[in-house]
DNA sequence: ATACCTGCAAAGTGTTTGCAATTGT
DNA sequence: ACAATTGCAAACACTTTGCAGGTAT
């Protein structure tokens, strides 16, 4: 997986990590969300959205909560909750159900929707997307007169290692 | 939605309810599951998979202990839960996630596979299959030498009632 | 007779919330 | 200054579990 090439001043102005992505352009987006809300910058916040964008895989609260213990900044599991309530809000975190007991989050990257094949044995989780797939989901809802705002398809089963150990 | 036009043996069997679909055949594939795995059909048991198949609908766990007080046989919460897991394992029922706080459960008509979506306004659910759908997935599994047991595709939106009432 | 089951109430688990002190604008 | 925010711990909501008595085969 190959890092960005240079790091953004806006995400060294937030201080530690290695971004991913265009973190420039998603902390603009938290910033105008934060604004239009009258809600404010903090730094509990910024160490969030920090540690979330500077790495690209899904995880879990309890996941987040403790890599942001090894920041400076100390967070409150109770503010970790709050923080990714917002960064869904405005659409740049998004909640998954892998049917584990704990929900999984992972970030956004705006055009980039992709869904899930999960393995039910080692729970990797391998992303997909296929533009077929979707063309269809939208003749389907048209179908319906059904006015989608997001999807989620979620494959089960065994991925090809997996697999091979069961033969 | 027609009612089938003869309650089976078996169903009444179980007494009570108005049993919906190929009754007869979940219920022996319940039984062999019982025996496969040494359980015993008891009359809780009996009571929970009856009063499931006796509808249609999408259901949560606490719906489905209300119904049950209704009835004659006493079933506690815990019960409910337990059979719920049971008729999982042997597939008559599958767990869904709607994005609300409980899960919702639904039963599984072997063969009949379908998809949600999911008005994120009214909470109405709106059942749906495509056979071209399953078949661009097949693909996408086989492109990634992924095993599938299961699916689950979920679009949320506004359904067409809701979406005229924004208007 | 002997597993297996049930109900109860207590324990879990992940997440949310009330409140007093603190902080960003 | 003042409203928003934080951390803490307690509360929550849904689900699971240990145990003593009951039940199906």
């Amino acid at each position: 997986m190959a890092k960005p090439s240079s790091t953004s001043p806006v995400a060294s102005l937030l201080g530690g990590g290695e971004p991913v992505g265009n973190f420039a352009a998603n902390k603009s987006i938290f910033l105008a969300f934060l604004v239009r809300k009258n809600l404010k910058l903090t730094r509990q916040r910024q160490a969030v959205v920090n540690e979330i964008f500077s790495d690209n895989g899904h995880f879990e609260a309890e996941e987040l909560v403790e890599r942001l213990k090894k920041t400076r900044t100390r967070v409150s599991r109770a503010t970790v909750y709050r923080t990714l309530e917002l960064l869904q809000e405005c659409q740049l975190v998004e909640k998954l159900d892998f049917g584990t007991p704990r929900s999984f989050y992972e970030h956004v990257f705006p055009g980039q929707h992709h869904d899930h094949l999960i393995c039910t044995r080692c729970g990797n989780v391998i992303e997909f997307h296929n533009d077929r797939l979707e063309a269809l989901q939208q003749d389907i809802c048209a179908n319906f007169d059904f006015h989608e705002s997001h999807h989620s398809l979620r494959i089960f089963g065994l991925c090809s290692k997996c697999h091979q150990q069961t033969q």
